[in-house]
DNA sequence: TTGAAAGCGCTAACAA
DNA sequence: TTGTTAGCGCTTTCAA
């Protein structure tokens, strides 16, 4: 099925001076907002630009004024992991201001990384918000010379190229290994991602791992996966590694989806939790809020993430912040016991 | 913690060009991967950019050539229960070409939309993806002057400004409501939004009704919402309405979300599903794989939405393809019985 | 194959 | 309060 369509020149500036009659100079006036023109004249310009269905080329502006109101987001996935908690905050915190948020997507590939901040910044934004400190050479230049405030987020673990807010990983890894240690579970079991180019979620092993040893334990089996996490995912690992070590008192996941499938398969098997088995997650994703049971996890504070990272831009990108030094700001990985872990041993 | 960094101004086309002693216009010619270059000059610029990290303003070059590789795709919210799925086939269909997706979210909001469309029109792209076929007076107009190809998806009940695909959310509608008679199910209550600008919500709806009037049915019980879904608010919603309506033997659910909740509140009751009580909702959701029960649903086929309207306006914003004529794609929303439905009464 | 000139649509800076 | 001029960094077009 199809219908003919009027194809139409977008309007100009021009158009709208000309029909206004007043000049160019006067439309652009008015349509910024600026205060010096006289009441009749913005009124008489605001209604012809109205009228004619005038909408300002932004690219010309942006030329002409050397000022981009855009902020450049760089992400690894769009996964409801973790995305729109980060986006959530920095959103909101750039909703009332000149500011717009424009997401460009990794896969976790540092070559996909370096061709999406190659996009973003040939934009000339006023800001960049990048997941992770670890960038390839030439991200690292590109961001360098970006000429304009960069915020590396998620992980603090590292040497930032200009700004950063996030979360110790390691310390998030070690903060849960010794809430289980101290609830009493002593075969601990881990299930998650293979980690090639995830960093955090490497880190976070690291410090779970490294805190365990100093309370003289080691993981008593592991499971790895390579690939998109899911609830059925989790409940495969889960059987598998059960199968495999029916005796493990502890399942640490590397993320709460996985999580929470394995702890669905865990409940249909009619284990004792979190009596004889604890589990736990990592991240506090509010989706799944209304399973059976609430998962045992580590809020990654992404809202609050995304929302310190907006305003160090905003604070930088905006008149006079220009010379604002550098900041790093470590918010605090925070235990949320649920229902799968117990409290003391 | 404060760190110092260097500032810097982007580099220019003239930097490079002086580095390597050629005119502006060759190395413009070398970095656009135009073929009139000989193989040496292109090596040395080649050489010279990347060694200077530079990144080209693509500002000043949309401006000349009057030609911006972006598209527009402005959708009511980035929930996982559709952003994702249409996303991915618009990313995968642009993947492997120039054009590039840009996201706008309208909340459901009619001012939030023109909002959000002025603003990604203002950088004049290369073509518009935008859900619905309901917009203000404004919305269209610009839609209508935008010098671009616009894909209205998602709906198809309704007059496209330009092109279209999606699904009739009415005949959803309506293959549930059989799908359900068909099954023997006959007190039927409805769970959702309250709809106020949930265009297909509503129409899916009416569709729904219509159909159970047909087969001389009507809803035995309603309950509305409003606000974000979850599993919780399904939980909450079928508590309430199996309280007050106990004999129902089918809850029609107008998402997976809240369907799913209702699912794991209904089997922690000790409801014989689907024996004598059915459930259903509607998306085709893949993040609810691994639930104890396959909720039954219609796929929405977001997936196939996405890649349908981005080759429309890939066609239509490559070479040649400026006069190709409007077109309304029409997919088959299709049933997914799961496994909390009959087959038959 | 290379270069020079003009101009894309707007805004900064200055003049009236 | 309004208008004029120059130019943002590129690409188009034309000339060499």
């Amino acid at each position: 099925m199809t219908h003919p369509i009027p194809p139409r020149r977008p309007l100009t500036l021009r158009d709208v001076s000309e029909a206004a009659g007043v000049s160019e100079m006067t439309v652009s006036r008015v349509l910024r907002g600026r205060g010096d023109v006289s009441a009749a004249t913005r009124e008489r310009v605001l209604e012809t630009a109205r009228r004619l269905g005038y909408v300002p080329n932004k690219i010309a502006g942006a030329l002409a004024s050397s000022r981009v109101n855009l902020v450049a987001v760089v992400i690894p996935s769009m996964s409801n992991m973790v995305f729109p908690g980060v986006m959530g905050g920095i959103s909101e915190t750039l909703e009332t201001t000149a500011l717009q948020p424009v997401v460009g997507v990794t896969d976790y590939k540092p070559e996909k990384e370096e061709k999406v901040l190659y996009e973003m910044l040939s934009w000339r934004p006023s800001g960049v918000i990048i997941a992770g400190l670890e960038h390839s050479d030439a991200a690292r230049a590109m961001l360098a010379h970006a000429g304009a405030p960069v915020v590396e987020i998620m992980d603090t673990d590292g040497d930032p190229i200009d700004c950063a807010v996030g979360i110790s990983h390691r310390r998030a890894g070690r903060i849960m290994a010794d809430a289980i240690v101290d609830a009493g579970y002593r075969r601990i079991g881990f299930l998650g991602t293979a980690m090639g180019m995830d960093h955090r979620a490497r880190k976070r092993f690291e410090g779970f791992v490294e805190a365990l040893a100093k309370r003289g334990l080691e993981l008593a089996d592991q499971e790895f996966y390579a690939g998109g996490s899911g609830l059925a995912k989790g409940r495969e690992l889960t059987q598998t590694l059960l199968a495999r070590a029916p005796d493990l008192d502890f399942l640490y996941y590397s993320n709460d989806v996985i999580g929470a499938g394995g702890m669905l398969y865990c409940l249909e098997q009619g284990y004792d939790i979190p009596g004889k088995l604890g589990l736990a997650g990592f991240n506090g994703v509010e989706m799944l809020q209304g399973l059976p049971r609430r998962l045992a996890t580590i809020n990654s504070e992404r809202i609050e993430i995304g929302r310190k990272a907006a305003e160090l831009v905003l604070a930088r990108a905006t008149e006079g912040g220009e010379a604002l030094a550098s900041e790093t700001i470590r918010l605090t990985p925070k235990l949320e016991r649920g229902d799968t872990m117990r409290a003391t041993g």
